[in-house]
This record gives C-alpha cells, structure tokens and sequence, in this order.
DNA sequence: ACGATTTACGGAGACCGTAAGGATT
DNA sequence: AATCCTTACGGTCTCCGTAAATCGT
C-alpha cells in the first residue's frame, strides 16, 4: 500500500518542477524530498521522474502515476476537511429526544444556543414521552434523550446521567378558589380537574397509598396531556390544576396570573436524566449539545433557587 | 495525511466485525490491530468503532469515515494494479521510430517476438530517415530510433548506443553484364542507375572524393527511394544497382535472383544505433523492446557472418 | 563557481510481534 | 472457562534534518 503522503509530494514536486521548491512547500528539507521520490521510485520499481537540472519531468510511469495520485490525494484531503468538520461540529445531524418538561425547560434554551453556534447542524427533535423515547433510542432514531428515567434506570443496555433535580407543585390560577384554604392536601387538589402528562409509576404508586381504593372508584376529572402549552392555557381559563416545574410556569409566576399550589410532598420533583445507549457513542454534536445543556440546567436552578428564596412559595425540598 | 493502510485496516476490520478475524485477514497480530486502529481514533481526535464483545459497530463518525475510506483505498489499490500491469507490460503503448534499412531487418523481427510476448502492448512503429527521425524524437512522438547514427553523435541532448555494424554492398540481378568484368570500382557501378536512399553525409564524401568535378557534373542516373521492397524489384526487372545489407536481401541471395557486387569500400557498412533523449526515460516496454533488439541483432550477425564464410561474397571488413 | 540534486549520518517516531492483563458472557 | 479486546515491552524499520559531496552548466 503506497502511502498518501509520498504522493502528494510528487504531485507537489510535478507541480513545482523543482525539488527545492516542493520541498519548501510541503515542509520538508530537499534532501528529505529526494530520498521520498528515491524511495517511491525504488519501491514501485520505476522511475517517475526525468531528472535534469531546471528541467524536471515526469516520465511515462510517472504520468500514470500522477493520473492515480491526483485522485487518491484529493479523496484523502476531502476525507481530512469532512473530519475537520465533523470535529468543529460545522456540518452533519443531531437528532435527539425529549420528555414535555425537558422539551419546554432547558432543550428550548439549549437548542436556541446550539444553534447560534453550530448552525449548519441540522437538529430534529422529538418530544414524546420516556416510554415512546426509549423505543426510538432503541431502534437508534435519536442519539440520546432527557426525560423522566426513574423507570429506566435498571436497564442495561443504557447508561444514564442523572441531571439536577428540580421541584415540582401544582398550579392554579390566582383567583383560584383552592388558595383560600390555609393547608391544603391532595384530596383538596382532586376536587379539581387535574391536568397531567403521563406520569410514572413512582407518581401512580403515591396516589394509590394517598387514596382509598373507594376514593379511587370514585370519578375524579383527569386531563392527560402532555403538552405544556395547552396545559397552561387551560390552567388561566378554568378551574383546572396543573402541574409543573418552575421554568415551565415563570412568565405567568411573575405575571401573577397564576400561583402554586402550597401543597409539596417529597416524591414532587422530576428524575429527570440524560439517556444514551451504552454501546452507542455520541457523535460530537450531541456531545456538544449535552455540555450546553448542563449550562443551561445550571443556570435554571439558580433562577430556580432565586424565585424560591425571594418568595413565599418554599417547596419542601429540593435535590 | 492519514496512511491509507490504517484507512484499509478500518475496512476489513469493519467487514469482519471482529478484531481477532480482521488481523487474520490482514496478516497482522491482532493486539496490533487493536493498536493501530487506537492510533487512527486518537489521531482524528474520534471514535470510530463502538466496541462490545460480539457486536462491534461504526459510530457516526465511523460510518463518515468509511464512506470516504472506500473511495481512497479503491483508487490506491487500482493504482497498485496498473503500477502491476505497467511494469509487466500488460498495457500500454509503444512509439518508435526506425531507418529503413533497421525496418526491414533487425525490426520485423523484433517486433514480431516482442508482440508474441507482450500482445496489450500497442506499438506504433514509424519508419523515416534518421533526419525526420530526430525531429519526432525531440517532440517526443517516439521514445527512441534505430537509424544511421553518423550525423547524430555530436549531439548533446541525444543517448545513442551503437549497434553492431553490418557490411553494406551494391547487388544486382545474377544476369546483370557488371559481374563480367574482373574488377570492380565506383565508376563502373555508376555506368548503372543507382537506387539509393537518403544517405549520410560520409557516404556523399566518399562519392565526392572518388569523382572528380568534371565526371559530377555528367549526369548519372540516381534513384532516391528508402523503400527497400521498392529497391528489389526495381532490381529484379532493370538494371539498376541497389545498395542493402545481407538480411535485406537474403531471400533473393539463396534464390541466387540476385548477386553481390564485387566491390567493397571500406566506408560501405552500417553505422547504425539506438537513439534516445537523454533527459528521457525509456518506458519498461521501450527496455524490454531494446532488449529483444539486442538478442535479433546478434541472431542477424550470426547469420550473416554464416552466408559471407560459406560463399564468395567476401567483404572488405565488417564494424 | 554556482545552482541543483544526491549521499552520509545520527536520531525521533511509527509500527510490529509476543506476552500478559482485563472484561463480558 | 472461554472469547474478545487492551495494555506493556522490546526490537526493527521508516522518515526526518543537518552536513557534506557530486553533477552539469
């Protein structure tokens, strides 16, 4: 197998009919040049070049070798420029996952930043939840997703990092009715339409203990919906409680139009994690990607921390 | 420049799937394979394959650099193979040049043998006084000529290697009236028409030498003609006198159509060589032609030293 | 004598194979 | 235990640069 570099030295050294030339061009000493040129020469068991003092040329060999060179050469730089770009994130796909919280939260941010700075990337997104996700992951549709992993995490086939936590609570419009009571409890919250995204099991098991198997035959309005958006409208034209994380919720927080519900058991926090095949590696990109997220969910739970240490609305824990 | 012979060992190793296998197939040790494709994933500054016992797979990037990695190590294996077929002579052309006298001898022959052997090969074959010769050499239509080599030898951008020189004699038909006298000379041959072709300049001083002014200026007839099929027959059916050297004619010698004029100068012999630029390479195929060359010539000497022992046909001396 | 190319020498790095060391099943 | 992959070690070969020699004008 002829080495790549060895023939780009002699297309340089065709180009610049002059051994001293070539040699400065392509960063070599000129005796270093000859010997290469001797070597391939040896090697191939023909002469390439005519050599005669201001007067270098190839011969008939070296034209047909010149022919093949180009080609190989110019395949080899391609190869090297689609690697340099693959690197510096300047070309290529990314696509990825997301639970309805994360999705609204911190990839919205993250993406919008990823974006600014590798924009010839083309991202596609897919908002589901943890279950549908996990298949896409499975059949390699996405490289990762972020959502809720808490039953996930036994899988072995995956391999999942952990992100902060962030508090969870019920929501409800202002002028809600539920807020004139002084405690409030999840019987109390259930007397409300309650909109909720797919929930796991550690949720369903909550409930379960809370309610008497009686209390849960008893029809209890129930919205699923995994969309945040929708949620939120229908939170400030009704009755309705949503339930949610800070971020989710902070323009209508500051905008008072809507109010959390003082109500925080302790399983009420996302378990959210980042989720990846163990035998899949990230391409750069998402790589990138992730790194940015984590910035982004940084900066989140100090907003986060900020708006719950500036108001009256403590959550009973965190982490 | 990345080496094409790691790019070839990312192919067979991706074929294979497995590492113990590829090396194997690649005839290498397998902790070397593991090493080299290491090297290669360092280098590029990524992943290629993610490995897992029994399920090795391309990464994002793998994939990338296998796509690029096929078209590289296809043309340099193409390469390798027409660098094969170059120096086996299994293709390629071959234009020579040749004087008329070396056409019809050591050529026919030569060109017939080097055909048998090396059929792909196409030769053009051109055949012109040593005077045209030169000027399709230096143009380089021809790599190289057999010719009269006298008026070359002074020239510095020309390589000539000499050839075995043959006796040179005026012939003529059996029952040509010249054979009747006891001795021969130049003036007596000149009583004839002449068939000549375009001749050196030592042959023109001879003629200059021999004649004086007076006799020049009478007008002997003079056929110039460098066909030597052409020459013979004018021979056989007149009677003019022909110049050649054995090979030329022997078919009509054996068949005693013809006879060999009596009269030897000593100038009258071949000064024939190979002729090449010397800031010009000779093709493998050119080499391989020379040598065929070399080997008809020696035949042609044998044979021709054989006739002029075992007849009358003595010649004054022989190069 | 001068410009261009080649040879000679010593050292740095690439690459190989053997042997031993994990890891996963 | 078996299979597959990786790490460690020591040796060879390639390739480099500097310095000196050779070639052709």
């Amino acid at each position: 197998m002829i080495n790549c570099r060895i023939l780009k030295q002699v297309l340089v050294l065709n180009k610049e009919k002059n051994f001293a030339r070539a040699a400065l061009s392509l960063h070599l000493s000129q005796p270093t040049l000859t010997r290469n040129i001797q070597a391939l020469e040896e090697k191939v068991g023909y002469k390439i070049f005519d050599r005669a003092p201001g007067n270098l040329k190839l011969t008939n060999f070296g034209q047909m070798l010149v022919r093949h060179a180009e080609k190989i050469v110019s395949a080899s730089s391609q190869l090297e420029n689609e690697i340099a770009q693959f690197l510096n994130l300047q070309a290529g796909h990314l696509n990825l996952g997301m639970g309805p919280f994360p999705a609204e939260t911190s990839f919205s941010r993250t993406i919008g930043l990823f974006n600014e700075q590798f924009s010839k990337i083309h991202i596609k997104s897919t908002v589901d939840n943890w279950e549908n996700l996990h298949t896409l992951l499975l059949n390699e549709k996405i490289e990762f997703f972020v959502a809720e992993t808490s039953e996930l995490e036994k899988n072995k086939y995956l391999e999942i990092t952990p992100l902060q936590s962030h508090p969870g609570f019920f929501y409800c419009r202002t002028d809600h009715p539920i807020l004139e009571k002084m405690t409030i409890n999840l019987k109390d919250c259930m007397q409300y339409s309650m909109i909720l995204p797919k929930l796991p099991k550690r949720f369903i098991n909550f409930l379960n203990t809370e309610i008497s198997s009686r209390e849960k035959q008893k029809e209890y309005a129930y919205i699923e919906c995994d969309n945040v958006g929708m949620t939120n409208k229908i939170v400030l034209n009704s009755l309705a409680i949503g339930i949610g994380v800070y971020d989710l919720v902070s323009n209508h927080l500051q905008d008072k139009r809507i109010k959390i519900i003082p109500f925080h058991p302790g399983f009420m926090k996302t378990i959210h994690g980042i989720v990846k095949l163990k035998s899949h590696t990230l391409s750069p990109a998402a790589q990138e990607f992730i790194s940015i997220l984590n910035l982004v969910e940084e900066e989140l739970c100090t907003e986060e921390t900020l708006y719950f240490s500036r108001t009256s609305d403590a959550v009973s824990e965190k982490g």
